[in-house]
RNA sequence: GGUGGCGUAGCCAAGUGGCCAAAGGCGACGGAUUGCAAAUCCGUUUAUCCUCGGUUCGAAUCCGAGCGCCACCUCCA
């Protein structure tokens, strides 16, 4: 079956085909995070679509090779190029070296990962470990005649790139008749932009290097453009980032690579769509006021606030698959609650499923496999149209609600299902401890006698010890609740 | 002001010309089960698909106007 995405380059699905049409080898760079803070939950809504798009066309049979950078420097406060380096901002205000910053901010960013089953990428590159390659880039624009020297960097004179305003779809007329950017004196178009900036003659710089037109950092877009050449070669696949990448940062990025190559780069563009949160206002004010996320905002959300809130973090990811990856989608505590209950229950079937499985024969009886097929074509169909996880988990829902097919069977499709959905459906409950155990086996004895005052305590009891008690008629069931 | 997008049940959210008297989830209600719970199972519930006009044999889906909301046009995923 073929699969279809939603490519910003055309701003059309189209179907997915790597580049040479004999190999099922796709090279994907995913733009990572600036680490001078924490990544909140609406940064992470992004890597979890990209996830979801690596683990489906791995699903379809590619053999996928992931790039994702940290940006670890040049990244500055506006778009003006004249901001100042958020890292080293950063570093003023918690009193640590930028390396420090760096280093502590992509372990938690990883961390993060880790917890909502992200599946890492192949290579992890840091922009500081780039900087010749990066310099390299840039002596071929110069020696395209692209770039312009000013006092504080090289620029890249966007006017000698035609086809700049192509992938941003920009207006120039109306970017300049908006004019409110301030521009750094002495650039020849509001677009243009820098690529490497001199240190300040008045400052010591964290990081700061050599380079032929003297000392400084890389501007912050050089960086994908060098290290994505340097990994996966001057063209590849696909490259996704936040929706709010496609006007600035991923149109230079464009420029960049194709000013020098002069052949398409990047076949397939896919950008997330931003989560906004539901902000209550003052208790006088009925309707929360919805906003966007923002990393340097005052209403920002980590992962562990949600946690702290008793929200697992695979229920948060369930959440942000209930909701096309191109459409916002507003966060509110009810909001996720109802998805954590949602995926609360959805374990529920799948472990009682796995019960039920374990004791039927690891074979299909051949009778089933056509049932199981026409499950995994609908499943399919919903992922390879431009990502419907909504659909995707609407025909898990069925599938966990169909009585028609053995527990193993629907078992087995779950657990392949859950490789795109990366849910941890099947995750097996650990063991139970010795003297959980014991407990378990003396209210049972309690119960046997109608001593339900006793039975009850020890069910309390075990409770607390973070165990939950389940009766059936097959015996208790126990499930570890923390 | 300019640009892009959205408006589907109490809430979240798929669907974008006939398979839709509209998927799925959450919630609510009734029942089975249970010592009580929990979980599970069965059943029920709520939609003139924002409004008005048009195109069409046929529209939630296309077109026009209006209203409302969001995002982008400093940085941001």
């Amino acid at each position: 079956m073929s699969l279809v995405l939603y490519n910003t380059m055309g701003r059309q699905k189209m179907e997915f085909f790597p580049i040479a049409a004999s190999s099922d080898s796709v090279g994907m760079y995913t733009c990572g995070p600036t680490v001078y803070n924490y990544a909140h939950i609406g940064n992470l809504r992004t890597y979890v679509f990209e996830d979801i798009l690596k683990r489906t066309l791995i699903y379809n049979g590619y053999q996928v090779k992931h790039v994702m950078n940290i940006t670890d420097v040049g990244h500055l406060t506006d778009d003006a190029d004249q901001g100042e380096d958020k890292m080293e901002v950063r570093a003023q205000k918690e009193q640590e070296t930028v390396w420090q910053i760096a280093e502590k901010y992509t372990k938690a960013f990883q961390s993060d990962m880790l917890e909502l089953n992200i599946l890492p990428p192949d290579i992890w590159c840091k922009a500081t470990d780039h900087i010749q390659e990066q310099i390299a880039w840039i002596q071929k624009l110069e020696q395209k005649g692209i770039t312009y020297r000013l006092a504080d960097g090289i620029y890249f004179d966007t006017a000698r790139f035609p086809r700049y305003r192509e992938f941003a779809q920009l207006d120039m007329e109306n970017l300049m008749a908006g004019a409110r950017v301030e521009m750094v004196a002495g650039k020849r178009n509001p677009t243009d932009f820098a690529l490497w900036k001199f240190s300040p003659e008045n400052q010591k710089r964290q990081m700061e290097w050599d380079s032929p037109w003297g000392k400084g950092f890389p501007g912050w877009h050089i960086e994908c453009s060098a290290m994505s050449v340097r990994y996966l070669g001057e063209q590849f696949e696909i490259h996704c980032g936040g929706i709010d990448h496609v006007r600035v940062h991923h149109t230079n990025e464009v420029s960049q690579v194709e000013a020098v190559t002069e052949k398409t780069w990047v076949k397939y563009w896919l950008h997330g769509e931003f989560l906004n949160i539901a902000e209550p206002k003052l208790a006088t004010e009925t309707k929360p006021e919805e906003k966007k996320m923002s990393k340097s905002g005052d209403n920002f959300l980590r992962l562990q606030l949600l946690k702290d809130k008793g929200f697992q973090p695979l229920a948060y990811r369930y959440f942000l698959l209930q909701a096309h990856y191109r459409k916002q989608l507003v966060y509110s505590t009810e909001a996720m609650g109802a998805a954590q209950r949602g995926f609360i229950n959805l374990r529920n079937k799948v472990s009682d499923l796995k019960q039920g499985a374990e004791k039927s024969p690891v074979e299909i009886a051949k009778q089933e496999k056509p049932m199981q097929e026409k499950f995994k074509q609908a499943f399919l169909q919903a992922i390879n149209d431009d990502l419907n996880m909504p659909a995707a988990l609407a025909v898990l829902s069925k599938l966990l609600d169909d009585n028609t097919m053995s527990s193993r069977a629907a078992f087995d499709l779950v657990c392949d299902f859950d490789r795109v959905a990366g849910l941890n459906l099947a995750a097996t409950e650990t063991a139970v401890p010795v003297e959980i155990q014991e407990l378990i086996t003396e209210r049972q004895a309690a119960r046997k006698q109608k001593n339900w005052q006793e039975a009850d305590a020890i069910r309390q009891k075990l409770l607390d010890a973070g165990y939950e008690l389940l009766d059936s008629k097959d015996g208790v069931k126990v499930k570890k609740i923390r």
